[in-house]
DNA sequence: GGCTAAACGTAATGTTATAACCTATCAACC
DNA sequence: GGTTGATAGGTTATAACATTACGTTTAGCC
């Protein structure tokens, strides 16, 4: 059995696509959303910390009623509104995001801060990588310049091939295990 | 009564946010959608083109039962699959955008030409206007260059103010009837 | 005419999301 | 110690969005 990786990648990949140490990464961002709840006087209540937990579990979207459906398996209340308010509870302090093009769920690959996410969605694996993204910078963030749109949230998603789906047998092409 | 606008706006800002003649704007559209398919062997259907028809009454996005809504009303099919079908013809051949973020379809801005679309959309009025995007030129394109994966289709979708919803007395942001 | 492919009509169902209302908990305050 | 207000959770019902499946019609072609 090989040590374990760090959380921190070894290669440029962003985290979703890149080979890492996926219990330790879960851990660090289930101990960093405990620390910002601590702070900011939020409540990181046990159905809060679980949904945060699946989401965790891998670095792609989960649906709202896939969610439900482990919660409820577990007795953690078995209706929509119960995951719905979750997610919202999450994803409106940036622990995780929603993924308008799947109408799911990831967790945060960058909870320190707040930040507005653009999100790579291979279509084979399911795999989610985020990226951080400077509106202002965008090529939309330009046009609104130009055209006096004032942006107030932005949606910011690829789809398409991951590194390892695009060529299965390149051992360059980072390692996620798709 | 003012003369008529041109179609091309004389402002520089976006289709869906400025001042134009929106008859000729439709007609403009829809002429060219026809001549697009007269081309390239696409059957113009009554509930394909009424659909368009539907859809460029306004820069603003739709929904599909409020499409099917519409149709139905005149007696062109009353099940959401005439409208989804219509929809899916449209989008697939450049027509028309969905617009993720609201579930909903738009009439597409430029249809001359292929192209990866960037929506503004407006909170307050739900206007919407197209910019064209170059994936490759846009942040997340240069990340997606960087990690190695390949782009096959984008989401860029900025929600917010438009010029006239932010600055209601201003005559300087635009003139689009909010 | 008979064939095929594309489009359409319709019923049923699947999937995603929210509204509304009530209860539980807990801390602040008098 | 009881009242109050804020926050979270339980539950029912329903709204909103989308697709499957299957049969019929239409248009073009041989």
């Amino acid at each position: 059995m090989p040590p374990a990786l760090p959380v921190d990648t070894p290669s440029d990949l962003p985290l979703g696509f890149a080979e890492h140490d996926h219990a330790a990464c879960r851990r660090a961002a289930l101990d960093r959303a405990a620390a910002r709840c601590a702070e900011g006087r939020l409540q990181l209540t046990p159905v809060r910390r679980r949904v945060l937990e699946i989401l965790l579990e891998a670095h792609a979207a989960q649906g709202a009623y896939d969610v439900l459906e482990r919660l409820s398996a577990e007795g953690m209340g078995s209706q929509p509104p119960v995951a719905y308010r979750a997610l919202k509870f999450l994803t409106d302090h940036g622990f995780a995001h929603r993924i308008e093009r799947l109408n799911a769920y990831v967790a945060c690959a960058h909870p320190e801060a707040a930040h507005d996410p653009g999100f790579m969605i291979c279509r084979t694996c399911g795999l989610v990588a985020e990226a951080p993204i400077e509106p202002a910078r965008s090529a939309l963030g330009r046009s609104a310049a130009e055209t006096g749109f004032t942006i107030e949230k932005t949606v910011m998603e690829a789809e398409g091939l991951c590194p390892s789906c695009r060529d299965p047998h390149d051992p360059e092409a980072a390692g996620a295990p798709c």
